[in-house]
DNA sequence: TAGATTGTTAATCGATTAACAATC
DNA sequence: TAGATTGTTAATCGATTAACAATC
């Protein structure tokens, strides 16, 4: 069914910014945009929006450019979320509780369906409507339910040994909240995103 | 006082990794470290790490190493964080609520000094220590503080709303934590940290 | 048809790596 | 001294851009 290109992992980074963008221009009504168009909107070239897509098809016309519907659909399928991902939450304190509570998740292909903690005195309380759970549980609970996807919301100190029990419960992507980097075996992905990671990168260009 | 090199983004991008992964190995006990070392930790080649570093100047010891605590001191110069920036959060949901409270900033050279939101019923109540305060007052508050540093956590179809209030109070870098791509002038840096879009990443890898 | 925009090639540009003299 | 590791150069590799034929 797919072709099998070698797609640069650059490459793949981009193209969930091509679909929130081409998400938005359909909410917004639109119907048809140009590689030029949507590179504005992202400060990307429109020779590399176009040289991109065509690692995957030819899903433009000449003359006029994309049809949005169309785009987004084939994103969706190139991205796989042309289903719903199943997540769970570990750690349930401030941020993981942001995360189980978050709507922006379900429309774009991303839902959660547990959350854990390591704290006696709030495993089996609620946080929306999710009964928080023990991690001495976590394995075999994501084991049965065949979960992939993990978000990682413990403090640092605490991240690899969770990171330890998700892969061997079976979890193949991570993304990690807290600020340390995890070692993880091949084949499992782990996307970092601790918030002063990218203030000191925007704090470098604050010079006085 | 500073060199005036021409440093590549991606290298930018890269100088935190290095600051944290140090101050991680100093945290433990660990006083030097190699390139080699560190580049193991990160997945990162030694010879590019010596590459970058040394676009700011010679701060290792051939047959030795790196001294930890210096290139530490060296890398928080470099990235403008030898001193505490003020930051305001704007938008105080669950994701506001998270940053707001969140205890891993001020170690790393960043502390939250104010929190906004638009409703009407949240403001005045607390968070943590910080009382919510209205956005129809922020710019003025913003201005009156000289702050430059906003995270963003309001829902996306009020992001470009509150952005440019933002930027009208004199804000130069924005985290921004709604899905939506922020237009902003020239010498505004805004750093996009959507949990989909890393979500979307990591499941083009967990093909079937 | 005339105008616009794609998909793709070739040229350019930039980043990474390999290798090694210098030296601690 | 012998071993190790830096800083840096040159070579390689990969990504971006410019340009244009194809065609809607």
């Amino acid at each position: 069914m797919d072709r099998i290109p070698i797609v640069p992992d650059i490459v793949v980074g981009r193209l969930p910014l091509y679909l929130r963008a081409l998400q938005r221009m359909a909410q917004e009504g639109q119907s048809i945009t140009s590689s030029q168009e949507l590179g504005e909107r992202l400060g990307i070239s429109a020779a590399q929006i176009r040289k991109d897509l065509s690692l995957f098809g030819e899903f433009g016309k000449q003359g006029t450019g994309y049809q949005i519907d169309y785009l987004v659909e084939k994103l969706r399928q190139i991205l796989h979320v042309d289903k719903i991902w199943d997540m769970v939450v570990v750690g349930a304190g401030d941020v993981g509780r942001a995360l189980s509570r978050y709507q922006g998740f379900t429309d774009r292909g991303f839902r959660v369906v547990m959350v854990f903690d390591k704290d006696p005195k709030i495993i089996g309380s609620q946080i929306g409507s999710f009964q928080i759970q023990s991690t001495d549980t976590m394995i075999q609970a994501i084991r049965e339910n065949c979960i992939l996807v993990a978000m990682l919301a413990v403090p640092a100190d605490q991240a690899q040994e969770a990171a330890d029990k998700l892969v061997e419960a079976g979890v193949k992507a991570i993304l990690n909240y807290a600020p340390i980097n995890l070692g993880v075996p091949e084949g499992v992905y782990v996307q970092n995103t601790d918030p002063v990671t990218y203030l000191l990168r925007m704090s470098y260009y604050l010079a006085s």
